[in-house]
DNA sequence: GAGTGGTCTAGACCACAGC
DNA sequence: CTGTGGTCTAGACCACTCG
């Protein structure tokens, strides 16, 4: 820590150190970080500092620590990736998983609303996917998924039948591309003809839109997502602390 | 820390006891802790494990630390009042403030529903309020609150007129009781016919619905809220980490 | 200047994992 | 047994607030 001049506390330093040699892949998902008493050595810190970077980078979901055996960075396990960013939940409080029936991957130019979420120039190549979503047995959200070509090499020529329900879990090991982050905007929007026949309700019946923008390490936008759920028997869950 | 065995770490019995003391209301909302040094010296620990304990109740919004003045117990402003639980967000990114219009403030004995949101017995005092609440200049929200008659003496007399748009601050600050944790369960319905006059909108038309239950310091539920919101211009904001 | 919380250190010991 | 993260201490100094 005796590099360039730099008058924020250490602690922050060599979490920002830490965060930028896990968004330039020096350690990859799932792997161990040196020991604490290593990375203190390393950054000329005593091991008190580096254990409240540490604090820090798990606080973010950036690693897990786990007592007796290391510090490991973060990964979208199936757990993770349906529980923490999956809100849908039954009204009688069960977190039924979802299944999914993966319907077209395209190529295509961003069309504006593309390029606006995902921080594009109109125009740029996307690829778009659309599938629909099952809550036990039913049809319960239709989903429509975008996101930049360039981060996601040959995603365009995948046979639709061989994605994975878990997207997030996909992009991480086959694009090296982890979720880190998403914002999510709800609103309440009546059903497309084509929505309706797809969830088997009346046209016009209501649905909850949620439109989600997820981000990466490195703080961009990698996919934009908007699913159109019915809403009859489960609810979105949020908790306010 | 030599009283009764306990096993568990240092820093977690300390912040335990520091939650009990606001719970019971020895310090109240607004209220400075004593210095670090005194609750170290108090509780018969280092000052370390007492930082240790207060960064837990900073996490958990139960007190605000300000460098140079000292450690205080959270009060609901106007600020967090709004937007740490008021998540509806223009379209535009503009976080407009509500404003509301009180319609009536009724006792009442708990239905099915109250009784099971509040964890109350059927038949058990209620007090019901109706609101509408305006974004901007338009309704855009029809609300329907029920809280446990007992935990409010005398919220049933309140001229409704009187009653705040800040709800929360005013159960603070006239009750004594702090809300400390929301859940909400959104769902997309149709509106009534009353609501669509309400709102202005078309019999039927989408909206969000917000099933809220806050709880209070001791974790038991304090208000059950619903909210049907048009959400046209507005979205619901969820941020996920 | 006195008092507060914020940062940082060095070192001890504990609890858990795995050979 | 060794190595890991988890807890705890004692003490130093810094940054901010206020009289």
């Amino acid at each position: 820590m005796d590099g360039a001049p730099d008058f924020r506390p250490l602690y922050q330093q060599v979490r920002d150190l830490l965060v930028q040699r896990i968004v330039d892949g020096a350690w990859k998902p799932g792997d161990a970080l040196p020991p604490e008493p290593a990375l203190a050595e390393n950054y000329r810190v005593s091991q008190g500092t580096v254990r409240k970077a540490l604090d820090e980078l798990e606080k973010r979901n950036l690693v897990v620590r786990r007592q007796g055996k290391g510090t490991f960075v973060a990964t979208h396990t199936p757990q993770r990736a349906l529980f923490h960013f999956f809100h849908l939940v039954g009204d009688d409080g069960e977190r039924a998983l979802p299944s999914h029936r993966m319907l077209s991957v395209r190529s295509a130019r961003a069309d504006a609303r593309e390029a606006d979420r995902l921080a594009l120039k109109p125009g740029t190549a996307v690829v778009r996917l659309k599938r629909l979503r099952l809550l036990g047995a039913r049809v319960a959200l239709v989903e429509r998924i975008a996101v930049p070509a360039a981060l996601f090499p040959g995603l365009a020529d995948s046979r639709h039948a061989d994605l994975p329900n878990e997207l997030y879990r996909h992009y991480e090991i086959v694009f090296g591309v982890t979720v880190a982050r998403a914002v999510e905007r709800l609103k309440a929007v009546a059903a497309t003809a084509e929505e309706a026949a797809s969830l088997g309700l009346a046209p016009r019946a209501p649905l909850l839109e949620i439109d989600r923008v997820a981000f990466g390490l490195d703080g961009k936008p990698v996919e934009w997502r908007r699913s159109r759920c019915d809403t009859a028997s489960h609810h979105y869950l949020s908790e306010i602390v």
